[in-house]
DNA sequence: TTCTGAATAGTCGGTATTGACTATTCGATT
DNA sequence: AATCGAATAGTCAATACCGACTATTCAGAA
């Protein structure tokens, strides 16, 4: 498994004690800007920490409910997570940009139709700037996370920008 | 498989037939920015491209050399490029930042070790800076893709710089 | 000419990842 | 009290992906 990942579920059952779903949840719901992790991915991960001895699962049931697996840090565990997390804070990471694939061959198409296009990729982006923006201030780190994109947001929405406008100086042939 | 590598291959062989050794080379040194696409990879895909009817191959062989299988996008090839390329160039496809979960989780260490560990990471990504500024220029719409990635990491540098000074400030406990 | 290292051109077994599905419980509504 | 939709908590078969390996050719050194 990627180390990110690792460090991702090491890092949240440092916190606290988790189950599988609950993990998942706080995934999407506050971290969805560094990773993406569908749910049976999650399980996957989970099980195999456990057998490398990082965690361990206890079974546990609240009112009604079915029983179901709560995971927590070994000691090994913790000692795992303080290495990648230092690995991960004295690395750089180079991000992807999917979205550069498209503009790599946007010579196929007929000028206006490339500026057409990148306009409402232009809104799509203004849009999750604002989204990013409105988004309620956290606590601690989280926090720093939420700023990160908003600046991340703003520098990419300045330089299509720039490739807009370029587009319509462009000597045709 | 994903649009992006998709789009990727159908776009590579759009622009010229190609064998798998030779595609895979071209992004390894030409995209390495958006896509990471192993070797291994790009074989499987191409092969699914061929059963889908979007791709042909053909064996060529060249001077002694044992023979290999060329590519070339069919009409139906052709046409499903186009699309994938409007779709991709109207859409804004979030970038992620691996390097952001440790960061979620820096609390775990004392603040000076965090500080070197983040001059670490400052010295790398300033060095990917310098490595991309010195990129020859190249032709048409590559040429837009370097420049992305370079106002890329100048606003990274430029936010690691501001959280790094924050950490001075920040009052413990 | 024989050896060695780099470049060329892939293959294959195993791991990682996910979409689609199952099953239970809870709260609200009828 | 029966039904319905949302939330909870997962499982599993199928796909996607990759590391490590094989095999050939070529250029140059010994």
């Amino acid at each position: 498994m990627s180390m990110e990942r690792e460090l991702l579920l090491l890092g949240l059952l440092q916190q606290q004690d988790m189950h599988g779903y609950q993990l998942h949840e706080f995934i999407e719901r506050y971290m969805q800007s560094c990773v993406d992790l569908k749910k049976s991915t999650a399980y996957y991960l989970l099980d195999k920490l456990a057998k490398e001895g990082l965690i361990l699962s206890s079974e546990e049931r609240e009112g009604n409910r079915p029983p179901r697996q709560v995971y927590k840090l070994t000691p090994a565990g913790q000692a795992h997570f303080l290495n990648l997390l230092r690995q991960n804070l004295a690395t750089h990471l180079p991000a992807r940009f999917p979205g550069d694939i498209g503009l790599a061959f946007a010579d196929s198409l007929p000028l206006p139709e490339i500026h057409a296009l990148l306009q409402t990729r232009r809104s799509a982006l203004a849009e999750a700037l604002a989204a990013a923006e409105q988004t309620p201030p956290h606590t601690g780190s989280l926090q720093l996370l939420i700023e990160h994109q908003i600046a991340h947001l703003q520098s990419e929405l300045a330089w299509l920008d720039g490739v807009i406008d370029r587009l319509g100086h462009t000597k045709p042939g």
